[in-house]
DNA sequence: ACGGATTTGTTCGTATGTATA
DNA sequence: CTATACATACGAACAAATCCG
């Protein structure tokens, strides 16, 4: 009889607010109603109501205030940044641009002392690792350093695409979050050449170790940008 | 006869379970009571008891899975980055360092067509700009130039500490968050002069508007980190 | 300065739905 | 199929913060 069985009736209630928000019907700064009144409004009871505005607040849609009442926000300016994480295929393509990639080296290799602090390897493991440079629109945007646990890639790994996230998930290893340290040089003797840069073109660093949603490390990659064709944003958060 | 009337009883929860992770009780990958068992365990209702799991889940202290059971997760390897907001003094103070200031230039002036764009500013807006140089052990770190809008000072600004996080929540202003920009430059004229900058050494910037609870833009910063000096760690989610 | 009205915050009890072993 | 465990939902009550007369 209940054909919404599916829908929980919290996403459902979300989903009524931000139409009233989009539609004008709610205008940033405004007060909604009181719980009370908007539970019956939308006729769920306050808990269910108040699973939603949680959400919402969550989201900076709106803001309570104890004792006052609750609020549409005003729209923030902002759009997610480097805090995202997502594959540099992604990055070219959100900026509407063509990737592509040349392959400098595939294969399993001993790994440093580095890798295998960062990727917790036990004995005698190597990693699979992959040297490219990726490009937009065919100019060169990063050269790319990544390495694989090979206790990772059970059925020995078919890289056979750009984006190593899509080809890891593939293989059943979704990655979930990276420690990134970032870090500026004013030259590498290999990079900056393959990279064609001129002697006056900083490289912007990003080393991540990419763990799963277990803090399994899962994937090591040293990104070497041209500091002339990137900007980084970042939402910084007060905790 | 309560006396811990004033405390919520999910806040105290949070606390009790994370006393059980950190004391051994529970370890790592092992599985919690179920939430009636916990629940009675803690003597809260099972409703109170998910508000608390479902913060611990938030922080990713505890893992749910639907239908099996809730789990302790491996402890991540992370310390937080530049995604949590912090002022220039914190970060120095972080890393241990005694952090110093020198004071190049502070008054009212005319914004340019950015700041009136960042800071959302009325008509014949002026704006207040703190220079400064910021040393960790004596030792120059960033170069920083701050801008704040006049009409978020009411009674007149009384800049009179190092941080000025600090001296706006004097004023009642709470910065929320920073829409920040990375970005790196090989030289600037002036600036890699007074940081010492030998040619060879790229300034790494973070330009960052600052906001409050309700979006609103209260202070525009341009930091000139020296490269050699600075690492910047970021914690990179998958949304 | 006080008290009552309003609004959000916290807590409990209970029932039912859904996923997994 | 059944038992267990997490997910969703409702109703009710009281606490705490705020506002206004």
């Amino acid at each position: 009889m209940n054909f919404n069985y599916q829908t929980p009736r919290y996403l459902i209630a979300i989903e009524q607010i931000r139409e009233k928000i989009s539609n004008g019907e709610l205008e940033p700064e405004e007060q909604l109603p009181s719980e009370t009144a908007l539970a019956k409004e939308l006729g769920v009871s306050r808990n269910t109501l108040r699973e939603a505005l949680r959400i919402l607040e969550e989201e900076n849609i709106i803001i309570r205030k104890h004792g006052i009442g609750t609020f549409v926000n005003r729209k923030p300016t902002f759009q997610g940044g480097i805090e995202e994480l997502f594959s540099i295929t992604e990055l070219i393509e959100r900026e509407g641009k063509q990737p592509g990639t040349e392959i400098l080296f595939t294969g399993y290799v001993e790994p440093h002392r580095d890798d295998i602090k960062e990727l917790d390897l036990i004995e005698d493991e190597q990693v699979f690792l992959v040297k490219r440079v990726r490009t937009a629109d065919d100019i060169p945007l990063v050269y790319c350093i990544d390495k694989i646990p090979t206790n990772i890639l059970r059925n020995g790994y078919n890289f056979n695409q750009d984006s190593i996230f899509n080809s890891l998930e593939e293989e059943g290893v979704f990655i979930d979050y990276a420690k990134t340290q970032m870090y500026t040089i004013a030259y590498h003797d290999e990079i900056s050449k393959v990279m064609n840069c001129e002697e006056h073109i900083p490289l912007q660093i990003l080393r991540q170790v990419h763990f799963d949603k277990s803090n399994r490390p899962v994937l090591y990659s040293i990104n070497y940008f041209r500091s002339d064709q990137i900007t980084f944003n970042v939402l910084r958060r007060k905790t």
